[in-house]
DNA sequence: GTGAAAGCGCTAACAT
DNA sequence: ATGTTAGCGCTTTCAC
């Protein structure tokens, strides 16, 4: 039923080769023979079968996207940019949730594999040795993950977390409490890092968690945080900053004027629709772009050199409300 | 380089057809054999190619699905669903982003259709005459649609709306506004068809919109609803109730002492961290199984008789804090 | 119960 | 510039 090549060369009068080439290299083809044969193949609506075409090209035209959670805003975000860049490069995505499981993530690999050109992996749960393992199954591009030499998108967050401590400590707060995200994250390892960087004499940083990055895993940071005395509350991400302020609130803390928090991801409703809540803004939408330049540059060139192989992007605090009140202290 | 089917025969000793038979129809290889060729495929870690497979099955293993938006945090928690529906029945899917554009949805339809045994539309926002221009392209199961006699997935507001009018009647609200979403939005006409329908003598209900059912729509409808004088809103959904929300707040409007909120969709974060939000919770990750379900149902099943091919979804409203503040009137 | 061979839709040599 | 042929990795008759 499907219309192939085979009928699109009957009709227009042609040989298959005449029509395989008039869509994949149009140069090798006469102008007039090449109208047709398009001309002809619209009118009987042909569409390539892409499958059949990788198997002999050992190119899919696919690539897959593996995310933590779907139910991260977060994530979405990303998958957006790499959503409308795939499209523009003339890709298809394959699309998987692994649950916040390691385990999950290398079958979704492996099942994808033969299915794909390359795959992102999107902050990655896997442990070194686990990663060791499906390095080799198919190109790889990671955002938000460091693997030795390997093609990956960074979102730091030195210049975003120095800004947010030079404002607290503009604010007056003395003591604050900066709340990890899951331990294998790498993105929780790099806001760490930029705390460390951004160390002042003048400040003590009081560490929690690690917790889960969601909002339920809030009300609890903040209990341990009021218990350590804290006036301001640095959180992994905003999921989980949301859910402190709920605590709070219900705790009659209130938020910036007893205590300031602030969040890290871009998820613009967050800070939007909770103003005093304070977010470092990542640019999520470009990293998923950025990471399909990058696959896409690495299948398309030659291979040896692939050019950079690192896309580097910085953050900003984003102060939407009366945040601007001094620690009590 | 990778693994063939070819590579297992010769390593295991037998003929393709062994190897193909022993993962495609156990029952027809002797045990002895079928164990010997499993465990010679696990060793050489080969996966069967599903594009070669369905090349010549003509299944492919594959969905795809299309949302609307992906930034609109709504359909990331239906994909949810979809994903882990998905791989529990096997199937690896194809997501695509049409931008809230009805020709770029034609578009993905068709590019996907040749790589996939269906398509899951979700929220779709082609006419009646461009639906039914894909229809036939491949398998289609709709979610929030209704096409014909096309299996749909729906998730009904009914329930919802008139739990929400008793609810802002019973707090003494007289006037209440409610803003539309996009004029092609099935769910927008399910709203308004439940608001009709639980109409009260009592109540006033003014329709303002469409807006486009995101954060930036709330503000213009904000001050439209005020300038109204209504002392309620309904908002389409809980993007644009943030929206509204954030700008009563910026004008001196407090919720919900002196205006009531309601928004739809589950979008927990959304009521969870603001609390004075009212939201009508709906179904979205059981709304992505049911889909999978249907589609899966829809290809399995001989084809003539497909058994119940429409899933209604009901919703419920969630009061979080203290929206029981009766209005002033 | 197993093997040999044909062929799914397509592209890439190799002719012409 | 175009046609012919041989497969890509797999399933499926058809023999044995």
């Amino acid at each position: 039923m499907p219309v192939t090549i085979q009928d699109v060369a009957r009709e227009a009068g042609v040989s298959v080769s005449t029509v395989s080439r008039a869509f994949t290299v149009p140069d090798l083809v006469k102008d007039e023979t090449r109208q047709h044969v398009l001309h002809t193949a619209e009118r009987l609506g042909y569409r390539p079968n892409r499958a059949a075409r990788g198997l002999i090209t050992g190119k899919t035209g696919n690539f897959g996207v593996i995310v933590p959670d779907l139910s991260n805003p977060f994530f979405p975000t990303v998958l957006k940019g790499v959503q409308a860049r795939a499209r523009e490069a003339d890709y298809a995505v394959f699309l998987a949730d692994c649950d916040e499981n390691a385990t999950e993530e290398i079958a979704l690999v492996q099942a994808m594999a033969k299915q794909v050109d390359g795959v992102i992996l999107c902050s990655s749960r896997m442990s070194p040795s686990q990663l060791e393992r499906v390095v080799g199954t198919t190109s790889l591009v990671f955002i938000n993950r460091q693997v030795r030499d390997h093609p990956a998108v960074l979102m730091g967050a030195a210049g975003g977390m120095r800004q947010a401590i030079d404002h607290l400590a503009a604010l007056g707060h003395r003591r604050v409490a900066f709340l990890n995200g899951p331990k294998a994250s790498w993105s929780n390892r790099e806001r760490r890092r930029g705390l460390r960087h951004s160390a002042r004499y003048d400040m003590e940083i009081v560490e929690l968690g690690p917790f889960a990055p969601r909002f339920e895993g809030g009300p609890h940071a903040a209990d341990l945080a009021i218990a350590e005395g804290v006036t301001a509350i640095i959180a992994f991400n905003d999921l989980l900053a949301l859910g402190v302020m709920s605590r709070l609130a219900d705790r009659g803390v209130s938020v910036p004027e007893e205590m300031s928090v602030v969040g890290f991801d871009d998820i613009p409703m967050a800070g939007m629709a909770t103003p005093p809540l304070t977010t470092v803004a990542m640019q999520n939408e470009r990293a998923g772009r950025a990471a399909v330049d990058l696959l896409v540059n690495l299948l398309t060139v030659s291979g040896a050199e692939a050019g950079d192989l690192r896309r580097e992007l910085d953050c900003q605090l984003i102060v939407r409300a009366s945040t601007g009140v001094p620690a009590r202290s």
